[in-house]
DNA sequence: TTCATAATAGGAATTATTACTACTTAATTT
DNA sequence: AAATTAAGTAGTAATAATTCCTATTATGAA
């Protein structure tokens, strides 16, 4: 993979944000700077740099999300502002409760708590 | 909602399997049986079957499955021949905690561990 | 500096899903 | 049982997210 100053500022745009954004919404803030960047480029390079393992891919829904924080972590996601928060849960030894009694080898934990965020008394 | 020849073999065929099946492998199956109902149709009524509680949907990524069990209960799904398969996590205590920690009102709690199954030693 | 090829812009194509519309049918009221 | 009415349907158009295609451009190695 060589250097695209695309990539750079997409990567860049991911790294700047918690809010977990979608590849429209990157589209958006690059084109701010490079306003003749096309679509097609921002999700070639999101998926380049997601299979390079420099970000992370979520789902959110349907809808893809991008997430630079690659450490094991879950998700909250409000049904009322539709805000996707990071949480940290503990899965030990799920992994390993999951092989012994399901023989399934797990390699990726996905949860996503549905709720209301503390916004929404 | 009142009753429709269509809806009932809708239901029928997502009962019918523990496959999670997709919206376009149930018009397949439909179609045997009724040629010329419209994918339209299978969309509407598996949307009326879900709001009134009859039937689940989960999300498979990006794509909508079918599942007849309500009961709570969490999905594996293998990365190699792409099934997903039931599973029973025990959660208790994850509201509360999260309620606790993080002030956020869990509603639903979505899993899925991504893996391989059995049948791909 | 030349050269091979990875990357790009722009647009077309694909996939899953929803929306629209004129016609049909279930179920209620005469 | 006929008339009524509103939910449901088929068929098709539209939308949204994403991927694919192609001629051109830019990166980095020789």
């Amino acid at each position: 993979m060589r250097y695209s100053h695309q990539r750079e500022i997409i990567r860049k745009i991911v790294f700047s944000t918690n809010s977990h954004p979608t590849a429209d919404w990157i589209y958006g803030e690059v084109k701010r700077s490079m306003p003749n960047i096309s679509l097609g480029t921002v999700y070639r390079n999101l998926k380049q740099l997601t299979d390079e393992g420099i970000i992370r891919m979520i789902y959110d829904g349907a809808l893809a999300r991008y997430d630079w924080n690659r450490d094991p972590h879950d998700h909250m996601k409000c049904t009322v502002c539709g805000e996707m928060i990071d949480i940290q849960l503990s899965n030990d030894g799920l992994k390993r409760t999951v092989k012994d009694e399901y023989d399934f080898e797990v390699s990726d934990i996905e949860i996503t708590l549905v709720g209301k965020c503390n916004k929404h008394a």
